[in-house]
DNA sequence: GTTAGCACTCTGGCAGGGAGAGTGCTAACC
DNA sequence: GGTTAGCACTCTCCCTGCCAGAGTGCTAAC
């Protein structure tokens, strides 16, 4: 007993992290319980089963280990993944042909900030063999790159608006009556004029300020509401959109074998404010991130772990590539393949901004 | 023995009908197969369980029945919901309190065809409480409203096409060397002269007659082939998107209780050649139209009934919306809410084009 | 043609039992 | 003192048998 105590206070020493770091990684590939004799059997650890079982009740009363039932192996609880996925966070690269293969892929596809989320979430998905997810990069404050007005009938105009780091806006702007497209062209002009690179504030600010003398000064004071809207909209939300494939491999899971897990599985995915919660942390952080079940505040992703890593610069825009799967997540592999894709994405957002 | 042959081919008899859709209406409530004795109790019909079950026997010789087992009770085949669905097709208007709610909700929404698809996928959804899905109007052949070409950096620009109808496509060209924006105004300036109201076909023949003294004209003829291009994508895929919302309710049926079922249906809505097939077949018809089941071609739908209407007009651009759920649908309601749904996203379409 | 009655069939739930896996404890060992 | 062999114990899993319940199909009477 009075060992036990030491033990599950003190550091965990060599020969405890190995097994706990074998029956970790055998439970990712197994997804059963793992027993003393199949760690003796499959790891060349050097004991017998007994002993093993000693220091397995000892990881356990440290809250790194669990058993379903009496007579049942080990698996390990969130505590136990955490203190795993610690132990490897900083030396988990992707093997180099795996590299290659995802930098041929992105040379495929067309040079286009959508078509890399999309691809940033498949490749990560089948290379992860769990959903994998991306955000667009989203700038703190949006800023105005050009803003174009296309007549569409009598009453109806489309705003497009083009944002500094390439995304586009589009609103509908009902007019108080009919105008020619050369009239909303000039429109147009004056705005991109007054709102050249501005944020929503800046441009509400130089919408107070305009000249009552300008040409339509009204329907550029109504359309320039309007472009503020668009702006602000875009600030408000946390996260533009969330990109995810593979949702089909975190189904196929044992865990998930059952349709209700399955359906709190897709809740969670739909939560997008708490994504753009933990966007916005890991964004902070510029560093890859993990959060393993209970870690989690909300019920519905208690049973799943989230691999993220930030990509582009923070005083740019910033978005989010990773991985969602159950907890049994193979870490250092999902770590690894996140944290190489961020970095490509950063390469090809930083080209984006030369 | 004779009775059975005669029933059985011929048409069936009112009090078949009655029985049959009783079966059905009783299945579609409480997804368990239905007995004689749960029927006598439940309906008027006037008759002994006995003979219910006499009926029930012949309906099932039609093949409009079957059951389970020996001692289980009835469930309605997919021919025997087609019978149903036929019979009810030209007879189920959506409740008036809930055409109103729908209208009060398209009008809470900005004017923009973008939010109208959302809208109607997830209104769709909740009335039905199956998936609701819904795809953007497409028209046959892509036509250029207008063109903007934006500097992004020294080797990269973003052309932004507005289609005709409205929706906007987005493409990054590299540059031979720098330009500044005054040269890409021109460009497009350019572009939107020679391209105006063009398809894919006709911009590429315009572009072919360009005159080489065309200020810029190697850029023009760069940036234009890629706009080409844009249109072409474009008019290839079916079917531009599928929104679709409530896709949780379908994972609550019973039927879709374990995840191996669960997964076919993702695969089903995730395959875009078939649903772009029954859009255009449904656009052609331009009438609701239900599929049942193994009327579905691909074995990933054969558990799933869908029933979509178009919308838009044929000359123009046509879209679908429409309902996915267990061939256990409520048959009825889905059709009076796709049908009015539709009718509602035809108003908003034609007030887009006046 | 309809119905009451009845034998029959099949499911679903429950209890019992044996095999298997794995544990925790104890006592012997190095 | 840590390590190990041995062993009793526990719990799951799976199979079997059993029973109640639901529903059918058939027959004979109405």
């Amino acid at each position: 007993m009075a060992r036990r105590i030491r033990r599950s206070t003190g550091p965990l020493d060599l020969r405890s992290q190995a097994i706990l770091r074998a029956v970790i990684e055998e439970y990712v590939t197994t997804a059963t319980p793992v027993g003393s004799q199949a760690l003796v059997d499959r790891y060349r650890l050097g004991v017998s089963s007994a002993t093993v079982r000693n220091i397995l009740a000892e990881l356990e009363l440290a809250g790194l280990l669990d058993h379903p039932h009496t007579s049942a192996g080990r698996i390990p609880t969130d505590a136990g993944y955490r203190w795993y996925v610690e132990s490897i966070i900083d030396a988990s690269p992707l093997p180099e042909v795996e590299q290659l293969m995802i930098r041929h892929q992105f040379g495929q596809v067309e040079f286009a900030s959508e078509h890399w989320f999309r691809l940033a979430a498949s490749t990560i998905a089948s290379l992860t063999h769990a959903a994998g997810i991306a955000t667009p990069a989203k700038p703190a404050a949006a800023r105005v790159r050009r803003v174009d007005l296309v007549s569409i009938n009598d009453q109806l105009a489309s705003l497009v608006v083009v944002l500094r780091e390439g995304s586009i806006k589009q609103s509908l702007v009902t007019l108080p009556g009919p105008e020619d497209q050369e009239t909303l062209t000039t429109v147009a002009a004056v705005l991109n004029d007054v709102a050249n690179d501005a944020t929503a504030a800046r441009a509400t600010a130089a919408l107070v300020r305009l000249n009552p003398a300008t040409p339509h000064a009204a329907l550029v004071m109504r359309v320039g509401e309007r472009l503020v809207r668009v702006l602000e909209d875009y600030d408000r939300a946390a996260v533009e959109e969330v990109f995810s494939d593979g949702l089909l491999n975190v189904l196929g899971a044992p865990e998930f074998a059952h349709s209700e897990k399955v359906r709190r599985v897709f809740n969670a995915l739909e939560n997008r404010a708490y994504l753009g919660e933990l966007v916005g942390s890991v964004a902070e952080s510029g560093v890859v991130k993990v959060f393993i079940g209970h870690e989690n505040e909300p019920p519905d992703m208690r049973e799943v772990a989230l691999v993220l890593a930030p990509y582009g610069r923070r005083d740019r825009a910033v978005g989010v590539v990773g991985v969602l799967g159950p907890t049994r997540l193979a870490y250092p592999e999902a770590i690894g393949t996140v944290r190489f894709v961020s970095g490509l994405m950063n390469e090809l957002v930083d080209h984006l901004y030369n």
